[in-house]
DNA sequence: CAACTTGTCTGACTGAGGTCAGATAGATTG
DNA sequence: CAATCTATCTGACCTCAGTCAGACAAGTTG
């Protein structure tokens, strides 16, 4: 029996050798590869200079060297941004949103060549496969960080988690002004939150986990038992010897949660009116 | 529901963003990319310069030169072949042995990291759809030559059919000298024969199908039937407009896939001894 | 054994991909 | 408003990866 890292070792070369080429499809339209791949990332929307950087992990000379020869061959515009005139935005011409197609024809022909012997079953078998191994890799590598709670992508987080209450609930969701809490954590995947979580002091030596969130897409990839485990560790660092939280019967899968990561069910300890159960854990 | 075009794009783009860097992790010990995927195909069992070239894919000027430079760093020594002097073995010295291993440890290592924020459940279920990704695609990327069938490599293949044979049936199998076929077909995965079939004439517009054989580890992953449907091709483009096969009752998967494939028993039709069972198929 | 084929090597050259050290223009802050 | 910081750009430079043409030695064939 092989283990998972042996078959992910073995896949790699497998992938490598073969689909690898799904990227060098993008080759043969006169372009070179990097430039090829930012006309991708660019995308029909555009896209700032700073963020291409960040999401391709470009050196910013050379990034800037790619974009002024894609301009010079009329695939692109850059223009400053009018908020703050130092930022720029990359954006497709025409000519260069028709490359982009070509592209995204000439990708989708080579992954329509390489599953092209398989039989309707076997595609069936792979894309399950495939969706699986997507899932579970992009879990692994979501990234937790710990940000500042009143800040802007602590906001936003929160702001899917109260959008998320409000549905759900059956008289909606008033966060009222949600005071921020000790310390918040941001789960992110290519950029999107897709998790959260903060932890506040509520006595002595007693933490509260609030506002946990885990985005629908991403539940059952065990992210949220992930994040439960960080957020512990924490208020541990903050010196707290118990955490508790409180939740709405509602929200069945984070209850489910609560338990298997080994919350017990306590007495009501604060006046929420959303909340009807309680639970509580101490810290090793 | 995405189809599997589209999940296999999807994890392209997961996959080349967060585990294309086990490629990469051959970077940092001082050689360039290539020079390190080489010692790692040399291995420490050594190969031949043309085998690592087909395997690699490089130009031989290239390889040359790369092996050159290895040696220099005394990582690799390169021997002619003894039994034809043009030839020549690369094999790795015990410095390059070493090297070997370190580049082997970085793999493991990320890999590793890889998939530790996972639970041991999830890493199983990860396990067992690239396990089975990795089976599909190699599946479905082999490549169907048609080859000599008195050459090397037609002999090679054949040479696993009858050994294989040999070691089923039960009073052994003597292929005696066997007579080259109108037309073979090798079926190869990483340059090793993994599937193989020859077509010959028997009669006016009658087609032979023999010596087919799929690797045991290869079966169930629809490559018995690609491989018939190609021959069933061979034999059309040859003017065949009927195709027989014989098989022998021990080979009860080969069998199963003819059935599926349309063929159906028919009387004996000659004087093979190893022969029990009788098929036909009429070529569209 | 002459003519060919095959396997490897050498030399000359190319472009892609990338790094680093400033320069510059716009924003922010005391 | 001077000083500082930030986002982007320019120029100089380097290595890696790869191609092509031809050399050459060993093997094969008529």
């Amino acid at each position: 029996m092989l283990s998972t890292i042996q078959v992910l070792r073995r896949f790699n070369r497998t992938y490598t050798q073969r689909i690898g080429v799904l990227d060098e499809s993008f080759l043969g339209l006169g372009l070179p590869l990097s430039s090829a791949r930012l006309v991708f990332e660019i995308g029909a929307e555009g896209a700032g200079v700073g963020d291409l950087r960040s999401r391709l992990g470009l050196d910013s000379g050379y990034l800037s060297r790619l974009l002024r020869s894609l301009e010079e061959r009329d695939l692109v515009t850059v223009e400053p941004d009018p908020a703050d005139r130092r930022r720029r935005t990359a954006i497709l011409s025409p000519s260069g949103r028709r490359l982009l197609e070509q592209l995204e024809q000439r990708s989708e022909d080579l992954a329509h060549r390489l599953v092209a012997p398989l039989t309707e079953r076997q595609r069936a078998r792979l894309s399950e496969a495939l969706g699986t191994a997507d899932l579970l890799v992009r879990a692994a590598t979501v990234s937790l960080d710990e940000v500042d709670p009143a800040g802007s992508r602590a906001t936003a987080a929160m702001g899917h988690y109260f959008a998320e209450l409000d549905r759900r609930f059956p008289g909606g969701f008033d966060p009222g002004a949600p005071t921020p809490p000790d310390s918040f954590t941001v789960a992110t995947s290519d950029g999107r939150p897709v998790a959260c979580g903060g932890v506040q002091q509520i006595g002595a030596g007693i933490g509260e986990v609030k506002r946990m969130w885990v985005d629908p897409a991403w539940r059952g990839a065990g992210l949220g038992s992930r994040l439960l485990r960080h957020l512990e560790g924490v208020a541990a660092d903050a010196g707290h010897r118990v955490v508790r939280l409180d939740t709405n019967g509602t929200l069945s899968e984070a209850i489910a949660m609560y338990e298997r990561a080994g919350y017990t069910s306590i007495e009501r300890y604060n006046d929420n009116p959303y909340a009807e159960l309680f639970f509580e854990k101490a810290l090793p």
